[in-house]
DNA sequence: TATGGGACCTCACACAACGTGAGGGTCAAC
DNA sequence: GTTGACCCTCACGTTGTGTGAGGTCCCATA
């Protein structure tokens, strides 16, 4: 029996590893990334280190990296440095579009008007399938309790469609309206009184909402864009000024 | 006096919203974002429409979409339906550098070797500056309270350098490879014994957990990259699985 | 043994989205 | 009236590929 190596013609090697083999041959033309051998009719053979490599700059390209400067990075440290360096730049770059998603929930607020999302509007127009994402979301994020309550909260939304709804909904817009006030007029969240907050919390739910279900919560609004959005659409950084008054709030009624 | 409107030149332009003169002319003259108005001379004159219609642009560009795409858009629903589905897309972006850095994590995980990094490997190897926007994200996500929890908790394993806390590490690592065990046998989350663990958790903040604190850890290791890496390098999927598993039982002994 | 149909090879040109000059008008001020 | 900071229009260079054209090579099947 012959031992087989493991070898990769220019085909194999993309389909392994989502690279075409245009970017092969180019990587190969500019020495990014030579085959471990060539055969006398000229065909590319590549090995496991090649693969390990190609996954290598397929991460930096991924994130931006010009050929030139990969080609840099390959010939400094070692991979492990090389990859934490990478992972960092990486998280930075989310960053960015994190800001770019708050910008943008921001934007949308003021081009829909004066007003701030209603529930209705944070939850009806969404499709059923991002509908799903947002349960599954719900689930792997606070645990099976936690997403069946709010979605036991959700179904009675549905279901009162109608003056209960429109009712709590200006309840509800009543007492952020007087949190925001407070928050504008520079009070500190630490002594604000969110028992209004925490009540109406608990009419939607439908029971009680303990400290720290409600501690929890403040983790979702913090947690979820929309949530975020709706919130940051009332005052600029009302959301963070919530989420801090909810967590030390919970924390002195525990 | 005379009523100034507001008019840039390409320059101005420029400067205001980030783009480069060239970027400009280019996109005059694909008819992507005409002047409001050229002079006999031939100068280009912006005016605040063009200003919005370019952030818009910069926003999609922002996402790697092409000019060719971007001129399509432009042309279909109002701007809200537009920045709204925008927003779908750059968040699926995010996930998928957040996929990367998974992948790079447990790359990294692999090549540092069978055992996954240990606490110290954890928060050592980063720079003050990364410590501290540790230290930012931790307040802004979980609150002074829980941050300062954590903080503390680090204080003692900086403190303690040395045998007490390899003791821990190794402590750890016992009841994680039962858990992982567990796990890979396929054991129901909600069934699993989290109290060595929990137990664990107090020795190392110096105090006792409660059921909702412990509740509250879950979160933590959900939501930081760090966590992720570290229990997804033990098995895929265990982080999830363990989360979970949290979750459950602090419901439990709440 | 002939004969496909793939998969491989090397040019080589096309493309997007600009950068980077060259060569030359324009404008406000001193 | 000249200086210096702007503006204009070509027009070619660059990067990282896509997309052929035209030819070679391998292997399974008739």
């Amino acid at each position: 029996m012959e031992e087989r190596i493991e070898e990769y013609t220019v085909g194999e090697l993309a389909r392994a590893s989502g690279a075409t083999v245009r970017m092969l041959h180019h990587y190969d033309a500019i020495g990014l990334l030579k085959p471990a051998h060539v055969t006398a009719k000229g065909y590319r053979i590549y090995r496991q280190p090649e693969l390990l490599r190609l996954q290598e700059i397929l991460f930096y390209r991924a994130a931006d990296m010009s050929l030139d400067d990969i080609t840099m990075i390959l010939n400094t440290g070692n991979p492990v440095e090389r990859l934490v360096s990478h992972r960092e730049k990486v998280a930075a770059q989310m960053e960015k579009y994190a800001a770019i998603i708050a910008t943008l929930d921001r934007t949308i607020m003021k081009l829909t008007g004066e007003e701030p999302m209603t529930l209705e509007d944070l939850y009806k127009p969404f499709p059923k399938s991002k509908q799903a994402e947002y349960e599954d979301w719900l689930i792997t994020t606070y645990g099976q309790e936690m997403a069946a309550k709010i979605a036991n909260a959700r179904e009675r939304l549905g279901a009162e469609v109608g003056d209960t709804l429109d009712a709590q909904n200006k309840k509800l817009k009543g007492i952020e309206a007087k949190l925001v006030a407070t928050y504008e007029a520079g009070g500190d969240p630490k002594m604000a009184d969110l028992s209004a907050h925490q009540n109406w919390v608990a009419e939607m739910w439908g029971y009680p909402c303990t400290a720290d279900a409600y501690a929890k919560l403040s983790e979702l609004y913090l947690a979820h864009p929309d949530f975020i959005a709706r919130y940051e659409a009332l005052s600029e950084g009302f959301s963070q000024w919530l989420t801090t008054a909810m967590v030390a709030w919970s924390a002195k009624n525990g």
